[in-house]
DNA sequence: TTTAATTACGAAAACGGTTTCGTGTTCATA
DNA sequence: TATGAACACGAAACCGTTTTCGTAATTAAA
């Protein structure tokens, strides 16, 4: 890389200081009309452009916000980076993005390197291995410099920082809810193991939608997926009893449910109702396209990020908390 | 945030000099041992982290790799992402991601962003919008500052730098050599305008693979996808002709290719074959699942990243721009 | 005992910028 | 002519760390 130009080589070029040289780009009173010129015309023709660690370092701020995520190539996740990115941009920071990859130790590791200073602030969500070790130890250096930090939709509550989350519960319900409404009254759940919190709240709505309307949970047509294993396999086992409808928490779930269920001979929507959750390309282009529940990925995003600058800027003495809870709604196709 | 401990505080609780410090926490021979855990006990204690700025300032250099994307709610891009990260993670850098939306405009704030000094190096895809205005000039300052900078995928030859691409007509040629073999012989190409210059490729490849099975191009059956239009509509023109196959230049335009064929009546894939590109999970989860041209975005991430690295470390003399080409291949379904 | 080597540490410069606080001119006012 | 602004600039400190060089004190060799 070419050797920059700096403050320095300036003035010594045009026998000055340095501290004119840069009153002179900033346009200061203090100097002449004739010096300002003579700096500014130097300094364009030698495209001089400050060095922006000097100033970083100075200011004791990046403009940077981390942002860790479990994984990238996932529909929800790119979407809240999406409006991560355009909140932060908004307000003049750039976003750092690193991924734990699902992996617990990988979590503690960027979470330890953006943690040194080279982020003003961080957002993330908890990867699945933390969530089954339930070990939020990493968190506690996090909490106790007080470094600002929202986690956005896995969250715990044993770490106290700033959440958005959607309201899944409320989803959960609507989903089970719509089911129910078009006369199913067999509805299988295909979820994630309760640890991973976003499937347990969904649980709940379902659970709760079920009890409204006088049917007893059956615990055998829940199917809490195991990753680790083949998916389709498991969910196969619940087209074994006589089911009518399915809510799958992730749009993944569903459109193996319903390629599932084409195979068994189903006609969809007929015989059997499938409900995904995520507003992901998938569901949009299966077909028949399935309906879903939005997640407002990107006004997440943007919600997050809102709250972390609020956090950076205002550097406020209080400490409460906040949670945002974003309501879902279903997308009918 | 909490004030955070330095070395200069050290110093001075514990009577001796900064440059005491820095060296007994880099366990140096010159400090006497009991010096050594004096201090190294202290810092424990008060959890010292060195400040990740001053330390950027003193080198000269960021660990940071920008990485500018048209987009990021994509399956190619975020899996180009994954690979970046990876690759980068692995050399002990972060990234930096920013995205241009595919305009013109932003792409030049971005770069501007980016080149001031706050990352080691540049990875990139050109906005669509500026393939369409075939204005290069924000490159300029990077070639000339001799920033390290990869282009990956939608590149273009007036830029003088490293590249990384999918061979692009190979895969164009494959994909219609496979319809062709199936028997097709009215294959529709559903393409970009011809600026993107990966459409441009694609399309010599399924040109070369007609000529070559001798079949004359007709132009009729070619459809240059307008996005600012609606896209189903354009592509239902051509199924006004008779056509038997249909090569799509991306995942989205071979998905609604599908839906469109489905709606009038034809089965898929006894009446009409389709194949698309990119490897996304739409194509994998549609019904019946499409055959496509794997992009291996992944791999383009690995390899852009790794050129990228090492033009960083070796500041060789000699610039020789090298363009990786990753040869693509057909995942059958 | 003198000389040389080793040990253990500190002073200062450097990275590139900003900012506070002088200070020497010039000019206007009393 | 003396006083005080106003102007235009420079010196120096500072952000946090590393690193080179210098040096006093001790130890070893001659």
């Amino acid at each position: 890389m070419k050797q920059k130009i700096t403050i320095k080589t300036i003035a010594k070029e045009l026998g000055v200081s340095s501290s004119t040289v840069s009153k002179a780009l900033k346009d200061s009173h203090e100097i002449s009309k004739e010096t300002k010129e003579r700096i500014q015309a130097y300094a364009d023709h030698y495209n001089y452009k400050p060095n922006h660690l000097a100033l970083q370092l100075r200011n004791q701020k990046t403009k940077v916000i981390g942002v860790i995520l479990p994984k990238i190539v996932h529909h929800f996740f790119a979407t809240v980076i999406s409006g991560i990115e355009e909140g932060a941009n908004k307000k003049g920071y750039n976003i750092m993005v690193c991924f734990s990859n699902e992996s617990y130790k990988k979590e503690v590791e960027t979470l330890k390197v953006l943690s040194n200073g080279s982020v003003d602030g961080i957002i993330m969500s908890i990867a699945r291995e933390t969530l089954e070790n339930k070990d939020f130890n990493h968190f506690k250096g996090i909490v106790s410099e007080e470094i600002p930090f929202v986690l956005f939709d896995r969250v715990v509550d044993e770490i106290l920082c700033d959440k958005v989350v959607v309201d899944d519960v409320g989803a959960g319900y609507k989903a089970t809810k719509h089911l129910l409404e078009n006369g199913r009254q067999n509805i299988a759940l295909i979820t994630t193991p309760n640890h991973v919190s976003v499937g347990a709240l969904r649980r709940q709505g379902y659970e709760k939608a079920l009890i409204e309307n006088y049917i007893k949970t059956d615990k055998d047509l829940i199917v809490e997926i195991d990753e680790t294993k083949d998916i389709t396999n498991q969910i196969e086992k619940v087209f074994e009893k006589d089911i009518d409808g399915i809510f799958a928490v992730n749009e993944i779930y569903a459109a193996k449910s319903m390629r599932i269920a084409k195979q068994r001979g189903k006609v969809i929507p007929k015989d059997i109702s499938i409900i995904g959750f995520t507003d992901g390309l998938i569901s949009e282009y299966s077909s028949p396209s399935i309906t879903t529940i939005a997640q407002h990925g990107f006004t997440m995003g943007q919600q997050a990020v809102e709250l972390l600058i609020q956090r950076i800027e205002n550097d406020t003495i209080d400490f409460n908390p906040k949670k945002i809870v974003i309501s879902s709604n279903l997308k009918l196709r």
